[in-house]
DNA sequence: ATTACTGCAAAGCGTTTGCATGTTC
DNA sequence: GAACATGCAAACGCTTTGCAGTAAT
């Protein structure tokens, strides 16, 4: 049975609060400041506890997972610039129709990722051209 | 300027010569027989070469890096069963209309991933259900 | 009391890098 | 012979695991 943990409950916590897409080291290194004997091995255990019940969705990312509290479908975007990861603004993963039929096997989810500048690394870049 | 090498030329041929989206653990392995001498890093090396070449697309699977002789935008699908990956039949990374309009930054590129079952691992589940 | 959860450190995996040597131009 | 490419091993970054101790039920 699972019991009750306060280092889950502030993980939790803290990635409910963001509204973002942090890295299990990012998450740490803020839960640390007011829990200095957290453990980084704790954080990745918690999450991937938290993936397996469906309440927290990994989002496997290029270079760190990342994890997001939105556990609905949903489509990300990455910033090549920043590394950022931004929800889009609305999820628009289902499956093509004609794709399923012409597939042998099932197809269970699918996911689609942006890639490109997003708008603070695009004025930056802007900017620099004008120059 | 970049040379002439026996290596990359292997590597090349290995790949394209696959249809499908090999590691670059399962090329070296694969060279190795015909190339003793063949070092994991060389493999990686002009791998990231041919990557950067544009000759060669890099798909940043679940776990290990796959290599993919076709270029061209496509999907791939994911086996969570035997984790093999394939080439979906079209194309459809489009990027969905009004998306680019309603998200502030720039979207240079997409992709589709589908997860599932393969025809192969669909079979064999369907089998043990039967029993 | 049982057993899940913790912290720590060590190991794991895929990948990259430093360096001395070999190869191509 | 200049410079790119190689092989090897060591280092890397992210993540998981083994273990002895701590804490929730």
């Amino acid at each position: 049975m699972t019991r009750y943990s306060r280092q889950r409950e502030a993980i939790r916590k803290q990635l409910s609060n963001r509204g973002d897409h942090p890295t299990a080291e990012t998450l740490y290194a803020e839960l640390k400041t007011n829990f200095p004997e957290l453990s980084l091995a704790t954080v990745y255990r918690n999450l991937g506890q938290l993936v397996s019940w469906g309440e927290v969705a990994r989002i496997d990312a290029y270079g760190a997972a990342r994890f997001d509290w939105r556990v609905e479908p949903h489509s990300h975007f990455f910033c090549r610039e920043c590394g950022c990861v931004i929800d889009l603004p609305e999820a628009d993963d289902i499956v093509p129709h004609n794709l399923e039929e012409r597939f042998d096997g099932v197809i269970e989810s699918s996911a689609s990722n942006y890639f490109g500048l997003c708008k603070e690394c695009k004025e930056k870049s802007d900017k620099i051209a004008k120059n």
